[in-house]
RNA sequence: GGGAUCGUAGCUCAGUUUGGUUAGAGCGUCUGCCUGUCACGCAGAAGGUCGCGAGUUCGAGCCUCGUCGGUCCCGCCA
């Protein structure tokens, strides 16, 4: 139907006819000449109707509007040199068609397109028209680069796409599952899978060694700008393998794909403990593009009068602070603002000390030191006249959770983030466990099939906050792309995992007997990691919303403002699942 | 589940402070004029249950209460 992209015909094809074809971007009808845009995924390009040149085809021209889908054909001419256009790679030619044929009307628009301010819910609500917009054309292209790289680069690898089923029997531990009635056996759910995690490592008992799949994951949470209900993850998994062949083989992964947008990454990406990470960042996924980094002032503070934070200490609290420079003149007000942005990130409260340019200091808190204490202070922080120092003592979660967040708050206020650096960085050593005041008991910090470090292993008994597992996780400028683990091939440590956990001898043969009885038969030691695909290419398309890189991406509340998806059931629906609501549904 | 914020023309917004005649602007749409535009230009016109409901009032876009919807955040997300 036509010879050329809109965007693919250069000064080389003059004097030649092409064909064309795809939507009218502008008209522009001067009374007797008219120029018309045709714009297609390749790009755009000018036609011209001139009553002295081409008169045949006016009565057309008049007639087209915006969006309406066309074909032209005729002979690629120069345009007169004053009139190039060079914001247009097509700018220097147009054609005067010989033939113009409306393929299709269009009704008026509901909104512009390639307009900057145009609300989220109306461009989803006609997301198939915001997808013809350049910079959301654009997003979906780069997703398109991204997954065609990562399968070349994982099949040259060896590596195996295989398919795992969606409708799956549903797992204890992590996230809220989705559930699907089954018709054929009444009161009987699937779930819809959280990630391939058990079947991935049924296919290495089943001897694939190395396998992905660019996998749908459900997970029924409530959503951010970086969650969707169904998001996408690049599943793998390898036999016969250690953490570092994993790091490896996915550095070399992501060195493929950093390229696209042109960054080249180093060979070898730095390594951080998780332990490391939230002593100096607070987050075990640190955005290394600032300092800013926390300092520990405990020792300090345990020998001081300050009984407060003292008794806290005694019962397991840690202190850190962190130092912003040249901030001695914050204002009474800025100082109480960003207390309260600490206790709204969780704290009880935030001491703060305020090194004044004749040298002195002044703090609320000077009065618990000895001159010593408040030098030793001044001197781990690294401050100076000018300087304050804030500070939280409390639970090391909350410790490290606010003052974490402090830091991005201030490395954000204080314009200390690079927008074009690219920190790459891998988090391991992760906790095997964390205590679950919800639940009163321990739950996995990645998931029950994580190995324990083996010079840790026999603390899952004795001292399970401290057994540390062969986790890992790959943090690009402060934001998690994917994680994976080491997986226990040995039932045994299984079971003792599942023990640990809390689950009985009965819990673990219902929910995960299959995958124990799998086990004995034979499991090759293997490991794996999944990235967040949506993340990964919103980072890369630098759009703080995942919404922007998925094609048909649902709101804040899992609605599908274009489907208006979820919708009420019929009752025969209803009855045939053997299903009864307990709400009324209009 | 909680907090913040928004909802006025097809789109983006002003008007809400201090309730008062017929609710405005830009873009878009439609009509007319216009032969080198590329945000074409010029002239004119159409276009509104002010999210919805109740209340206060002589009178509500504006005040009160409720409700629905959008966005962001907390909780949650192995």
């Amino acid at each position: 139907m036509k010879t050329h992209g809109c965007g693919e015909i250069t000064k080389n094809e003059i004097g030649s006819e092409v064909t064309i074809a795809g939507w009218v971007s502008a008209v522009r009808d001067l009374g007797g000449i008219i120029f018309v845009e045709v714009r297609d995924k390749s790009g755009l390009f000018q036609l011209v109707s001139d009553p002295s040149k081409n008169p045949e085809v006016y009565d057309v021209f008049q007639k087209l509007r915006d969006e309406f889908v066309i074909k032209a054909t005729g002979k690629v001419t120069l345009r007169p040199e004053e009139t190039f256009n060079d914001k247009l790679p097509t700018g220097e030619i147009e054609i005067y068609p010989v033939s113009l044929e409306i393929l299709s009307t269009s009704a008026v628009m509901p909104f512009p397109l390639n307009a900057e301010d145009v609300s989220e819910d109306v461009r989803l609500k006609y997301r198939y028209l915001d997808l013809r917009q350049e910079k959301v054309l654009n997003c979906l292209k780069l997703r398109h680069q991204i997954v065609k790289t990562i399968r070349k680069y994982l099949d040259e690898h060896n590596f195996m796409e295989v398919e795992t089923p969606v409708l799956i029997k549903t797992t204890p531990e992590g996230a809220r599952d989705y559930l699907v009635p089954s018709r054929v056996q009444p009161g009987k759910f699937y779930a819809l899978p959280q990630s391939p995690q058990i079947f991935k490592q049924l296919l290495m008992v089943g001897g694939i060694e190395r396998y992905y799949q660019i996998a749908k994951c459900f997970r029924d949470e409530d959503l951010r700008a970086d969650r969707q209900p169904e998001f996408t993850q690049v599943d793998m998994e390898m036999s016969f393998v250690e953490q570092q062949d994993i790091i490896n083989m996915v550095e070399g992964l992501l060195k493929e794909v950093f390229r696209i947008v042109g960054y080249e990454t180093p060979d070898k990406l730095p390594v951080m403990t998780y332990q490391e990470a939230m002593d100096k960042y607070g987050s075990d996924r640190p955005d290394v593009r600032f300092g800013l980094e926390l300092f520990d002032i405990g020792d300090i503070i345990m020998e001081s009068n300050f009984e407060i934070v003292k008794d806290n200490l005694k019962k397991g609290g840690i202190v850190r602070g962190i130092k912003i420079p040249n901030a001695a003149h914050y204002s009474r007000k800025e100082i109480d603002d960003i207390t309260k942005l600490a206790i709204s990130y969780g704290a009880k409260a935030l001491a703060n000390i305020i090194y004044l340019d004749d040298g002195t200091a002044k703090s609320p808190v000077l009065k618990f030191l000895t001159e010593e204490q408040a030098a030793a202070i001044k001197e781990r922080a690294g401050a100076k006249a000018g300087d304050i120092i804030f500070f939280v003592a409390d639970k090391p979660k909350v410790t490290y959770d606010v003052m974490g967040r402090l830091r991005l708050w201030f490395g954000d206020k204080l314009g200390l983030i690079d927008k074009n650096a690219h920190a790459l960085l891998w988090i391991v050593d992760f906790p095997m466990f964390e205590y679950s005041e919800e639940d009163n008991r321990y739950v996995s910090v990645h998931h029950p099939f994580t190995m324990p470090n083996k010079e840790d292993i026999d603390k899952m008994e004795t001292d399970p906050a401290h057994c540390r597992s062969i986790a890992y996780d790959i943090v690009y400028n402060g934001n998690e792309l994917g994680g994976g683990s080491v997986r226990i091939h040995d039932g045994e440590i299984q079971k003792r995992v599942f023990k640990a956990l809390g689950l009985s001898d009965e819990e673990t043969q219902e929910k995960f007997g299959f995958m124990i009885n799998a086990f004995r038969y034979g499991t090759p030691p293997h490991a794996g990691l999944a990235l967040g695909l949506d993340r990964v290419v919103a980072l890369l398309a630098k759009t703080n919303s995942i919404r922007d890189v998925i094609a048909f991406p649902k709101n804040s509340n899992a609605k599908c403002l274009m489907t208006d998806a979820p919708a009420v059931a019929t009752e025969e629906q209803l009855r045939e699942l053997h299903l009864r609501l307990t709400v009324k549904t209009n």
